[in-house]
DNA sequence: TATGAATGAGGCTTCATTCAT
DNA sequence: GATGAATGAAGCCTCATTCAT
């Protein structure tokens, strides 16, 4: 009637232990196949579980890939922030650029999957917008910290923010998952994509230009 | 086997008027429901045809697909090209941008269909590889094309075509298609993206940094 | 209003023209492809002709295929008999399965397609019935004459012509279409098959074993 | 992971019944329409399942088919062997007949299925040579046997094994298949064909003719 | 907790046949 | 006589999800 705490936690263990399986086959396979082709069949396949096994710790395929990502993603992607201001900008900028580049390339596959979830569900798309959102907001919080010292010229952060983030996360996405060498001939290494992406950001925002100089527009052979 | 010309046409005519109905259902449907989630009976519903008549125009829902992107992307886009070297590059370049912004804009839902095609069908994949292509190629032959007389600082001009247009394809995807905002509250008007997308581009191109006076490239007043 | 002679048989010719392409493609198609695996469209295709024009010189695929079989099967096979009583009995035989089993080699596929289309289409086995049952009476007239000249044995004459008939066709049947050796190792030669079978055929017509000599069903050991 | 056994068994059993369901509806539908024209949906009909239950089972028609054969066809046939060499050698032979013919007429439309399906299926085809190979094996293996104490003339034993197996096999199939009377008027009993086949066969492998006197061999009233 | 058998909706594709021109 | 566009029935197969043990 009554059971004693060790076999409730030896139960809690197990079952713990059966989740963790699921979940770790549920990255594989997502990460082999990406979402849209992955079947619950297969997930459990690997997991060694019974196909109802799955819906005791997901209630869909939705839902596990959302643990998926939020597990695996944020993880990782969790030590990615803009260096200290102490730092050479340059080079802040160019480590952070570095270690995205890296993350994404060990997680390629479920970046793909990713993309595909985002399209194909609701929930998906809302966990990415918040993965987003939470590095564009970082990003133009140290935009507005730097342009509060004067060390960057003004500009709207978070257009800014989110422009650099898409050309990142895109540029990151094409030189990886398409086949499109992004460099004339052949895949070339993620080391030149970081370091074009590094330059251009770094322009982008510690850039100057001739009108700068005048404001409101000044042509630049007009000075 | 010869029949008089005006049968022909007329037979012709009827054909391509069913064509044109079943791909405009097509566009339709895929615009509205995106590429997945579009069914063949969907498309002879819409275009009032029967199930069958689809397949005399086209292989199957992969084959459509391409059948209308082809048809409408590469018409619409197809006037995009940066503006002759007279004008003011920052003109050119804007223009350019409110162009393509508003192509993307116009077609929202296709461009998301055609995302979730391209990671869908190899096919797909790669008719996008190709549209993309031609517009890196452009860009890129351009950057060359300033360089060349000076008026660019020298960097690897695919890389940076690439990097741009990732920057470009993907604030659009983001902005117009996952309900995040871009800018603090609401959704800004296309104007702002293409101010800010300007912006980066003209700075990441023409844009000076301190390191540049070292090197073997001079500024463009300098001369 | 009214149409001359010329015209009206030049019409026909037209028309008969057309109708011996089509059958030209379905001997071929058909030949190919089987029975089943056939489609009017492919005969249509191969013909050079309208898909709709088949269905004025056929009622359906079933009927062209009987037209094909009679044009065909009908005509080669005609001229197999038994040879004349004068012949030594075992050449005849031997003359006779050598020119069945060459026929039966060059047209492989279609006998193939027969046999399908028999098991498909009560006609087809209408027809094939009809094939088979001439040559199974020229046989057992064949034999019926010769018991009364007291050359054969007495057999009942219907009885053992189909036997003998269904060996012939089966083992043609498994020796060329089923790549099923009927030696040893790799495909013998035809020649190998006629010889097994006219000796086989000669000894079950022609043969004597211990019991003849009491006639009347004795038993072996009962002599 | 592990259940206790008596629950195990009684899913089992649950599914054992589904799919002896299954199969016997499968049998009874292939006897009934043959290969092609039987469907899943009339098999699972049939067996009072879902449509899909059918492929928890089988991967799809062919594959049940091949399980009907293998159960059915393999099942029943199996002791069809030649009778011991103590036998008198015509009664066995007999005997022989009068039992592949019996199990031949009891699932006439399972022969008939298996036609079609062989001319149909590579896989059915396989298994369709598999087992007339191991037929043909033993018949020649068992006349090898005979003719090493003399007791047959020679001849080579797998192209005769061969060619009677095909006279039986076909007809069988004609006779009982192809509403063709095999005798005169109206279809006669089964034991007029296992007579006139046992005949033939005996004749074929122990009869005598004129030649064989010149030979290394004795006809029978030489002696 | 775990199992895995069963369900059944849903989409794709092929083709024989018709019929207006 | 010839055309070929249009039709729509029919069958296959997959897989997410449920539920009785």
């Amino acid at each position: 009637m009554s059971v004693d705490q060790s076999t409730l936690s030896a139960r809690q263990e197990q079952a713990a232990s059966t989740q963790r399986q699921l979940l770790a086959a549920a990255v594989a396979v997502f990460e082999e196949k990406g979402y849209q082709a992955t079947t619950v069949g297969a997930i459990t396949d690997r997991a060694n579980t019974a196909h109802g096994t799955f819906y005791l710790y997901f209630r869909n395929k939705e839902d596990a890939f959302c643990q998926v990502i939020e597990g695996v993603v944020v993880g990782e992607l969790a030590v990615d922030r803009l260096g200290s201001p102490a730092e050479d900008p340059r080079q802040a900028i160019e480590e952070s650029l570095r270690n995205f580049v890296a993350v994404y390339h060990r997680h390629e596959g479920l970046w793909r999957a990713l993309m595909e979830g985002m399209l194909a569900s609701p929930r998906v798309q809302q966990l990415w917008l918040e993965l987003r959102r939470d590095l564009v907001l970082q990003l133009s919080a140290a935009f507005e910290a730097q342009q509060a010292t004067g060390a960057l010229r003004p500009f709207a952060p978070t257009l800014v923010a989110h422009a650099l983030a898409a050309m990142t996360e895109w540029s990151a996405f094409t030189y990886f998952l398409l086949d499109e060498p992004g460099a004339a001939g052949g895949r070339g290494e993620p080391e030149e994509l970081v370091a074009t992406l590094s330059d251009l950001w770094y322009r982008s925002v510690y850039g100057r230009v001739p009108e700068d100089d005048g404001r409101d527009d000044q042509s630049p052979d007009s000075a």
